[in-house]
DNA sequence: CCGAGTCGTTTACATCTGTAATCGATGTAT
DNA sequence: ATACATCGATTACAGATGTAAACGACTCGG
């Protein structure tokens, strides 16, 4: 377990996080505007399934494929590594470096106030 | 410019953004701790001077290297990156999840509520 | 001058990643 | 039955990455 996913996976399991079980066509037919073609999805798919980040079912002569790992799990362990490798672990220089770069939009800032509050607690 | 620097070449930019300008020995030196032989972090330097991520100089018969690239724009647009791909570009959930795993401290918090104050004038 | 050390450069090589084409088996429409 | 569509699996292949050995040029202590 915990093989890294990449990034052209990563927008696979999004598909299946957002929706499941789907067969590969339609996990493609989701990823049109990658423009993907159909076998480089099933590659994609196989990958995943080889990592244990999804299960198969057959249904048939294919397969229905569904998450395996937890999305939010997954994300977390992602913001640790990057947080730890560009800020030695403290995470307000990164939400400052969005700040300067204009990258928060109100509604951002008022979400994480609301947070911050509720962590304070 | 804006070619992406690996997670291995990050260590060696971290070196000498830390301190510059340095030979390969020196930078050797100071990654002592990942346990990389000499040659390793020389290909490293010369991949980094590649794209052109630092400047070298001569001296004498070897290079001092140095930064080319400033630190906090790579981390502004790696942690742009991230967010995007894991978040939708909103930076809350990312606190979020780092909150909900233990990973901040008081002092992070503190930290990041400074920041939002500063950030809602 | 000569051997040992030191430089950057060249070459190496396995793994990962992105992006498929091709293949053999099977289902399906005619 | 036969041709065509579709499935997953196998194979492909270039570029990035991690990790380095080997190489040829140069310098320095004897």
């Amino acid at each position: 377990m915990s093989e890294r996913i990449s990034e052209a996976e990563w927008q696979v399991m999004e598909v299946l996080w957002t929706q499941h079980p789907l067969t590969a066509q339609d996990v493609a037919a989701r990823l049109q505007p990658t423009g993907w073609g159909l076998t480089t999805v099933k590659t994609l798919l196989s990958r995943l399934a080889a990592k244990g980040a999804l299960t198969t079912t057959e249904d048939g002569r294919r397969y229905l494929y569904a998450p395996a790992v937890d999305r939010a799990a997954i994300a977390a362990g992602e913001s640790r590594r990057l947080v730890d490798r560009l800020f030695g672990g403290r995470p307000a220089p990164l939400v400052a470096h969005l700040a300067e770069r204009g990258e928060l939009s109100p509604a951002d800032i008022a979400e994480l106030e609301a947070l911050i509050r509720e962590l304070k607690q």
